[in-house]
DNA sequence: CTGTATCCTGGATGATACTG
DNA sequence: CAGTATCATCCAGGATACAG
């Protein structure tokens, strides 16, 4: 009896830090998921500021995606539109510090994507020798 | 000259870096980005193993998505599909040992969400407060 | 250069019903 | 319980043209 109650009481524990994680992986995914934002981040981080120098380095995004992109990680605090009058007017687009808070999400994310790209070669090559 | 010399092989290790972790976040958003998939490995870290269970933590998805994401799964090595034949017929999904590689990812984007979640909610008590 | 406006399509997802 | 079938819907994102 004592055991099924501290059973409850495990898997209750045991669910609610499941939703946690859940949870805060799924806002995680809300806030910088889909194909561009840790993208832009990324190419920010190494230095591109200008438009037409993010959409470069970030291949395959059109004007019409960056633009709403840019939009979204300003109103979310990732990064500052800077506009500088002048002949002609100068744009830059910077990275605020709030977007270094995703450092640790993104060296994990390029450490497994490395690894994992390692893996689909190496069985692509495994397949191909069987043939 | 030699400066400018200098500059260009920066330049150029810097772009090759960037483009090495963006194909990395690329190739790792592309395994496991999308609503689901990492939220169903979370849940089976934490223990279910029947489709309905799995369907039931991980709330919001429909079992024709839950079905097609175990398949994907499977296929790319994540879990494993146990058909045990009984009375009735038990059939229950498995992490594989690679799904752990993504343990490090998982931590980083918890972590983040966590604290994310948090400066928005003290965002928007600052905003109400303000009125 | 830095975008915006329009139009359009495929694919992802929801709802619901059904099967073994 | 563990899915599949079918239909309807929605929207991210591509293509292209244009604007300040």
């Amino acid at each position: 009896m004592s055991d099924k109650k501290e059973n409850n009481l495990e898997n209750r524990a045991f669910t609610e830090e499941c939703h946690t994680v859940l949870n805060a992986v799924s806002d995680t995914l809300y806030a910088v998921g889909g194909k561009w934002k840790l993208m832009i981040i990324i190419a920010m981080a190494r230095g591109s500021k200008r438009f037409t120098e993010i959409q470069r380095q970030v291949s395959g995004i059109s004007a019409r995606v960056l633009s709403s992109e840019l939009k979204e990680l300003e109103m979310n605090g990732f990064i500052i539109k800077k506009v500088e009058n002048g002949y002609p007017v100068s744009i830059e687009y910077e990275l605020l510090p709030y977007s270094q808070t995703l450092e640790e999400v993104v060296n994990a994310m390029t450490k497994w994507g490395i690894q994992h790209r390692a893996k689909v070669k190496s069985e692509h090559t495994a397949k191909k020798s069987k043939k």
